[in-house]
DNA sequence: TCAAAAGTGTTATCCTTACACCCATGT
DNA sequence: ACATGGGTGTAAGGATAACACTTTTGA
């Protein structure tokens, strides 16, 4: 049972590396792959680190991983966890299938903006910089309320993708596409915007050709219209893997104390609820998210405070790392357990 | 950026196909792999029907996944999902490093006990049969009230763990083994049983050397005293897997309509109320459970009744699959967006 | 008539949401 | 004094958990 039929695999590891950089959520990329070998790939999108996983020099994937993430560019990983395996022929631009066949698996990690460094030169691979999340997904962003882009542009491009071929459904699918795009995107009238959508909605953009990806890889027909491409493209799949991970972090936020991975360790409850409404993309009701931290028992006081925010000083805390072993977590729905 | 350096790669797609059975979740499981290379697996372990990726045959990963368990057992998945790919060296029995390493990405199905069949015969591969979830994973299983096994033997076998070697604890992880046991298996006193962390008392008890794969795969001491083996036991890391999975679909009963992937076109709330239990393993309270259903609005009446059920005719509900249009799904914690 | 299972109604409690207000500092 | 951001209290509404009770069938 080796290696299928003849063509030979190789594994890609990908590594989503978020930290929060002036207050906004950033994204870890190099300027263009390790190995620049074919100048296929034309503009030089950013690209995420990525690196093969060789077993016989990394004993677990997420050594692997921690391992080139820190050669190439000098951060050490945090928090990590796997997001997805993506191996689908043909998931990015076509290749001769002599080639041979290319999996990734994508992972989520977390750090802070410090340590790092390390300059961009070390064996001339390409530097890296941190870019914000919602350079690559403007729509993304609601902390200024609701991003005008959604009514300027992907909206109106979605709903001429739609009337465009409005037969052409693929089959196998239990939504029809104005569902899935009521569902991704919400109804602009009522608020339906579910902020973890994100890969829901990325995927109907790069279906609908308003990705530059999707028209690279020639997957999609370049929209008629001169409507612009969304967003800021990547290179590969990798901004398809950056919306799991968007989608995913915001996910984890509610029932596990991710954010404090992103975190120095001592806070303000205002810089903290800054960083999750940056990760969650929206703005939160101030009193009620200090009540819902302080009777989570997340956090406790240092002691010290700090005048660096402007008005009155503010009390610094710092995570309480036993909580994890406290309590459940959090969970929700269902319903409890009954004798009878 | 081929397959790293020199070893070669393999992957196979292994799937926790489950379906209910009789009253209880089960999973279909294969007498042993397809191919039988070598006798190396002594007992002849069941194993979850899994099969190489062949890109050049299989579009998505996916489609090869539906494929090969549509040949091997004749069943139609329904829904299926990814849940991990597991590649870590070692991850069981060693292997010469001259043979090529292989990654299994592993998927959670769900399907009705219908369909399937197609006798055992077929090309001479193993035959099929469907497992309870519990005979792997008796302690998992509360409906009839906390399993006797938990305080018989499985406490009592972690606590010897936990005393034996206190001092080795192994570094770089946040929780000590205490706190590991703590948080996954609860206190006995208070009820702190979080139904969804299979894994991580999966992989407890496999770390403590008491379940067989760990002893076959070299990776812990047998424990000193007789103590039994926990569960059944499978081939490879399948049971690693299968825990992955019943824990994922714990998790996503509250969150996503799936439990109706393994209900028949039209039920009885009741029928819905003891499929949710089975898979939640534990005992729902029946007027909550109902109310709950119906102003979820996730079912409707077909108009009938059945009289199967022994006492008064229950009315008969299908499944309202618009709902996942309609509704943003449930979500939670967090708080409502705010202007201000 | 009784057992068994379906199905309805009601109440106490807790959590979430929203609003109003006070406190401590720099300019 | 006043602007700025930190911090506390409390009341209304909604959802959950728990309990009691009625209805419809078969034996």
């Amino acid at each position: 049972m080796a290696s299928g039929s003849n063509q030979t695999i190789g594994i890609d590891l990908t590594a989503a590396v978020t930290a929060l950089v002036g207050g906004s959520p950033a994204i870890l990329t190099v300027g263009q792959r390790a190995k620049p070998n074919k100048s296929t790939d034309k503009n030089n999108a950013p690209a995420l680190p990525s690196g093969p996983f060789t077993p016989l020099k990394h004993r677990t994937i997420e050594l692997g991983l921690r391992g080139f993430v820190e050669e190439q560019t000098g951060f050490t990983l945090g928090y990590i966890e796997q997001l997805y395996t993506f191996g689908d022929r043909g998931r990015h631009a076509t290749v001769p299938s002599s080639a041979p066949h290319m999996m990734s698996v994508g992972y989520l990690a977390l750090t802070r903006d410090e340590g790092g460094r390390q300059a961009s030169d070390k064996n001339g691979a390409g530097s890296w910089a941190w870019q914000s999340w919602y350079s690559f997904f403007p729509w993304e962003d609601w902390r200024a309320g609701r991003p005008a882009i959604l009514d300027r542009a992907v909206l109106p491009a979605l709903q001429d993708w739609l009337a465009r071929d409005r037969d052409v459904e693929p089959p196998g699918r239990s939504l029809t596409r104005d569902q899935r795009v009521a569902f991704a995107f919400g109804d602009p009238g009522s608020q339906t915007w579910d902020e973890e959508r994100v890969l829901e909605r990325y995927e109907l953009l790069y279906e609908a050709g308003l990705t530059d990806e999707a028209v690279r890889d020639g997957r999609a027909a370049p929209p008629p219209s001169a409507a612009t491409m969304l967003g800021q493209s990547m290179a590969l799949d990798h901004r398809r893997i950056l919306a799991t991970a968007i989608a995913r972090l915001r996910g984890k936020l509610k029932y596990r104390p991710v954010v404090f991975e992103l975190m120095p360790n001592s806070f303000t409850l205002t810089g903290l609820q800054t960083a999750v409404e940056a990760v969650a993309g929206r703005r939160l009701h101030k009193q009620n998210f200090r009540r819902l931290v302080d009777n989570a028992g997340l956090v406790e006081p240092t002691g010290s405070a700090t005048q660096a925010t402007g008005g009155r000083p503010a009390a610094l805390y710092r995570f309480r790392r036993n909580i994890i072993a406290e309590r459940p977590a959090a969970g929700l729905r269902l319903g409890q357990p009954v004798v009878r």
